[in-house]
DNA sequence: GAGGAGATCGTCT
DNA sequence: GACGATCTCCTCT
């Protein structure tokens, strides 16, 4: 399937990451993701998410200070820090708060809208496999082809090759959990998940 | 279906 | 040198 003839999504505003992180997060459920590979459009819309503080969060990279590894976080809101993890996987996240304070949103699973045969070719998956494709933090980031490459890059800027986007997307109903994979500050209630969506990595 | 462990490598101490 | 915001496969029930 190819993308439809829908209008172009429109991108979010820098004022909308230039927030807590936890509001950001339960509030980019239902946005779009467009991811421009080639001459193809790849668009996902936002499931679950996950908001990591830059303060008093010891399950954030940003606890143990700023390094070359996660100065994105800590620099100008809305754009993407993705990291490489376990010696296979990247993950996505967005910054949040003003310039000089730590804060981000992991994405944590995606619903394919369009461009899913080549989401399918970049997970080696069939295209009847759907729920498998990106119900994960390292399955989205491979179904939509993002790599450390993609680091840094401004995500509210339509001229970009990856951005986020607004959706005439209902309001979903939000359920909050606490993150998963993690050790520290695992209690915190801070994943946030369409209710009853079946493309969230776990229910 | 649930649970456990290995894979694998960039980053930080 | 140790660890990790994960995924997949394998085993057990």
């Amino acid at each position: 399937m190819t993308a439809r003839a829908r209008r172009k999504p429109q991108p979010l505003a820098t004022e909308f990451f230039d927030r807590d992180p936890r509001r950001v997060a339960r509030e980019l459920l239902g946005k779009l993701i467009v991811r421009r590979v080639g001459r193809q459009t790849l668009i996902a819309r936002v499931v679950e998410t996950e908001a990591y503080l830059g303060k008093n969060d010891l399950a954030a990279h940003s606890s143990s200070g700023r390094t070359k590894r996660n100065e994105v976080i800590f620099g100008p809101p809305g754009h993407a820090y993705v990291y490489f993890i376990y010696g296979s996987h990247y993950c996505l996240n967005v910054s949040c708060m003003p310039d000089g304070v730590a804060g981000g949103v992991l994405f944590r699973a995606v619903e394919p809208i369009a461009g899913i045969e080549a989401m399918a070719q970049a997970r080696a998956l069939e295209v009847t496999e759907l729920h498998r494709l990106t119900n994960g933090p390292g399955k989205l980031t491979e179904a939509l082809s993002i790599t450390r490459a993609d680091n840094g890059m401004k995500l509210t800027d339509a001229t970009q090759s990856l951005y986020l986007a607004e959706d005439d997307f209902p309001k979903p109903r939000v359920k909050t959990t606490p993150r998963i994979g993690i050790t520290k500050a695992a209690d915190l209630k801070l994943r946030y998940l369409v209710v009853g969506n079946p493309f969230v990595s776990r229910a």
